[in-house]
DNA sequence: CAAAATATCACGTAAAAGAGTGATTTTTAA
DNA sequence: TTAAAAATCACTCTTTTACGTGATATTTTG
């Protein structure tokens, strides 16, 4: 592994990248801030995944710049599929998206690199190259975001998984009563996980019980 | 007006096109895939709406592609700016968004048309060109929300200034109590308004009157 | 294994919401 | 200007929340 990316900084290889995204335009693009620099080469381009990874069947890359929004199956999933298939196709996130969540997911599903779409031509290139040679780089909103969701993950409570079964029925308007039926529980013990809920989110009622869970996306893992 | 339009499709003026997006991957791509069409010329771009305004202070171009996000303005407001000053320059929103909301908003704002960034080469060119004769050109998806917008806009209650007010206090969190404080009037009046919410909105507790109102998006405007 | 966290249940009181009915005043729009 | 819509207020009764306090069983985890 560190051979290789001592080998890959060493040759004077050209880097060969294929590009996923459901938009033309970009790929357009791409292509054209990339057509005047002959240390890389665009081998190929996809707007679906079902594409993206049947290219990858016969042939191959050093580098994937991917959408994270694809209309078959999200950036992310295809990211996880990429390279966990093929151990030396290096993917990097090219997204419109800031928000650290999304970074979190993509560097998780194993992307070595995140770009904005708003990038400049020789941030694609020294990001690619960068990558390449085996490092991870995040443009700096990215970076930024990401230990922002870092932090405010650290500052969110936790909530059991009872907890959380029992605040989405009250996001659906269920009353304790119909919760205990639902869950086969006393009403006092749904009670007791709605008093819980209040103390662990600091709320004293149903409306900021609400508008916590769902802004904070406690509800949804 | 009509003589105008009768005139463009007369003459074989090249089409000056001006471009606003603030990913400069994207004004990229739309270059390129314009760049073979020597009916149309693309003399200017912007990243920003202030780069656009300044742009059109001195110069000016027949049609605006023109990004929804942008990051001084929103697309929305700048489209507002340039037909209500620059009565022969068309805007053709390009947008990732195919809600119709998004897309009511824009033609509100004055836009001649609304494409999809997955657009192809042949309908930019064709929606262009029907713009610059004066026709108003939305791509299918675009249409389609409008349409489906306007038809769940009808099915929708309206709901009343007061009610309005009140429903957003109530998603803030306040009892009755506090909203009669804060709005000067008698905690049975909220009561009142609480009823009239329940009953439009076909619920029956504070939990499902926050879900449909936001998911709803009844507390905007 | 033992401590900690989680899940369970119970009882009581007070506050708030939900629901029905009816009425008056003010504002809006045909 | 006049009818309709919106906003206001009042009273009652029931249901549900909110909050406190305390207890026991089960599961997780160091």
């Amino acid at each position: 592994m560190e051979q290789q990316s001592i080998l890959n900084s060493m040759s004077k290889d050209i880097i060969k990248i294929f590009i996923v995204d459901d938009h033309q335009i970009v790929i357009e693009g791409i292509k054209s801030l990339l057509s005047h620099d002959l240390s890389v080469e665009v081998v190929g381009c996809a707007n679906t995944a079902e594409n993206c990874l049947q290219f990858f069947k016969m042939k191959t890359a050093d580098i994937i710049l991917m959408d994270i929004n694809l209309p078959d199956m999200s950036g992310i999933e295809l990211c996880k599929i990429i390279t966990n298939t093929y151990l030396n196709v290096k993917v990097m996130a090219l997204s419109t998206h800031n928000q650290g969540s999304y970074v979190r997911k993509m560097i998780d599903a194993g992307a070595s690199g995140y770009l904005l779409k708003n990038v400049e031509k020789h941030e694609i290139i020294k990001a690619v190259k960068a990558v390449f040679d085996g490092q991870r780089y995040l443009t700096f909103e990215a970076e930024q975001a990401l230990r922002y969701e870092n932090d405010q993950q650290k500052k969110l409570p936790r909530l059991t998984k009872r907890e959380k079964e029992v605040a989405i029925l009250i996001c659906n308007g269920l009353t304790n009563l119909q919760i205990a039926d639902q869950l086969f529980i006393s009403s006092d013990t749904v009670d007791s996980h709605r008093k819980n809920l209040h103390t662990k989110l600091n709320v004293n009622n149903t409306a900021t019980l609400i508008r916590f869970a769902t802004e904070n996306d406690l509800l949804s893992t």
